[in-house]
DNA sequence: TCTATTTATTAAACCAGTTTAATGAAATTC
DNA sequence: GAATTTCATTAAACTGGTTTAATAAATAGA
């Protein structure tokens, strides 16, 4: 039972927690108890549009879009991937059906914990209440560098920095969405690769 | 003295911090005692580039503008009016220079706390701690949408919707903050303007 | 391995914005 | 209240993207 229990346990998840701050081994093993492994296939869909996201998750390995559809065409909002916490935050905090589609774009490998176990977690330990906070914290800083890139100017220019910044996505995921996560058409993007020499 | 402690107390500030979580009262005085009102005048600023923003902000009344000055151009991340919290958060949390302004664009009244004694309160609270996170959780939630709006195509209808959304800063705001806030040039925001006939 | 499907590129026509510059209106300052 | 500055509008030329459609390349399925 004990490689049961490590089956379920990550050592990546561990350590983000403690980077953010110092948790109690009481606690964190506690806090750690609450989170389940999920398996997905390439193509998996996590959360759909009309569900509620009831869960909070990490990224153990693989990667999570998180997009909509709107009126056919696909608006992708973000890439989840490795040492990453995620959910739908709209649906997750409001209890409100989502509008938003969360799926694998590979094989991926998350920990989930529910919303009520996580609120619970926090409730008993004023450490993991702080580890909540500044995660919390560092969500919003990534979102907030998401809309300076979406505000300065040129798409040119977002598609150098994304592909100097994360030369990953350009591996593992098709073009297509990339381009919609700069705001653009496969086409677009594709004349802005063109016009660049295809670097 | 109860009169001058009246005159550094905001009613709407301590309502502000209940509308998230309940918090005892002697906690929730020590936690009020710690801000201290900033009164602006038209124009003020209140971080400029190069300086570290050491404190977190409530907006009693007024307005507060967030932007950049790149290459010449303004460039609006954000306004920050009545009831709400803000600060410049990348400074903010890293400590580094600001790269962002932070200016009146109207007579506004804040309560700033030190960010020292914002953790203390932290610290001290379990409580406080919470409000911490779910305000930073809420601050999040905005920014999200605010991602939403810029992604979710034409410009027409992200014009229409912050008509709709916040009519207010159309009265408060010169149209070239608005403008750039839409990702617009003056000249573009006042030809869509004069395509949905000035409605 | 071959077929079917999905994805990426290119071309051509188009369009919603930009830039620049001029004009006029409104707000500030003295 | 006159002068100055700031702000909003308009026009004209331009541009970097879109849309549509066709083709080619890569991937997945049988």
């Amino acid at each position: 039972m004990e490689a049961k229990l490590k089956a379920n346990f990550s050592h990546s998840l561990k350590n983000k927690i403690l980077s953010y701050t110092r948790v109690d081994e009481e606690w964190l093993k506690m806090g750690l108890e609450y989170y389940k492994k999920i398996q997905l296939k390439k193509g998996d869909i996590l959360v759909a549009p009309g569900q509620i996201a009831k869960q909070f998750y990490y990224v153990e390995s693989g990667c999570i879009s998180y997009y909509r559809m709107n009126e056919g065409e696909i608006q992708v909002l973000e890439f989840y991937t490795e040492d990453t916490f995620f959910t739908d935050l709209p649906s997750y905090v409001k209890g409100t059906p989502s509008i938003y589609f969360l799926k694998a774009t590979e094989a991926t490998v998350l920990f989930a914990i529910e919303k009520e176990d996580a609120e619970k977690s926090f409730e008993k330990s004023h450490q993991l209440e702080r580890f909540g906070r500044l995660s919390m914290q560092e969500a919003f800083i990534k979102s907030f560098n998401r809309i300076e890139r979406l505000n300065s100017r040129s798409n040119e220019e977002r598609y150098q920095r994304l592909l100097h910044k994360r030369p990953d996505l350009f591996q593992r995921l098709p073009q297509y969405l990339i381009a919609s996560y700069l705001g653009l058409t496969p086409v677009g993007l594709s004349k802005i690769r063109k016009r660049l020499g295809k670097s």
